[in-house]
DNA sequence: GCGATACTGCACCCATCGGTGCACTGTATC
DNA sequence: GATACAGTGCACCGATGGGTGCAGTATCGC
């Protein structure tokens, strides 16, 4: 418990980049192969295609070559389930120690 | 909308390390000094700096000079809803996706 | 079969990250 | 005031990230 968790580094990591955002909101409205996620990108096919491994890696997309196409689609929805769940859990303690701390300066000052 | 988002880059980014979330869960116990951090994380005090800091940038952990300690406690909260928002808000077009897909592929195996 | 297309592999660049050590400043403490 | 202590600033290091270009390779369309 609490131990450390190649999953949620991977997924947040991936999700810190504002262009690998785009591609998984881009993805939410269908499949897109690397081409058309690069297209609007304005980077290239290799530079999208890294950002693509990494939300791969992180369990966030899935790919698949079908012909001389690879195409990009969401990944089980799992890992972000427990990215947010991770959110969500210390957003609790959190609010816990924010309300304490408050009183505590409304003790204070 | 869609624009990029600083804020979560940074928030993203800040949690991407397992180390900075192991900070930020010592700081749910309560507040602490850097050297107080830095003890348990088998680190330099200017290595747990550096994390701080990164939390810092993004929001999530506030910091004081009070004498010759610097006391480090959790931030506003509002950094984490904005994460927590993102993902909860990609989780939905998610599955909603994911049901689409399922369909396609009952329907074509 | 041939040319265009869609990707892949590789090497490369520069910036940043994670981490260190060291010299320093400011604050307690005696 | 001298000393120990908590942090800070800076320079440094190796590894990695984001991005490029270029030379392949496989596939599609004619």
């Amino acid at each position: 418990m609490g131990a450390v968790s190649p999953t949620l580094d991977a997924t947040f990591f991936a999700l810190s980049d504002p262009q690998r955002r785009g591609i998984l909101e881009r993805l939410g409205r269908g499949p897109a192969t690397l081409s058309q996620l690069a297209e609007p990108s304005g980077l290239t096919l290799n530079g999208i295609k890294k950002h693509v491994g990494i939300l791969e890696f992180a369990g966030l997309v899935e790919t698949e070559k079908v012909g001389r196409v690879r195409e990009c689609r969401l990944g089980p929805a799992t890992t972000l389930s427990e990215a947010g769940g991770w959110i969500e859990a210390h957003r609790r303690t959190w609010e816990g120690r924010l309300n304490r701390f408050e009183r505590f300066v409304e003790g204070a000052e």
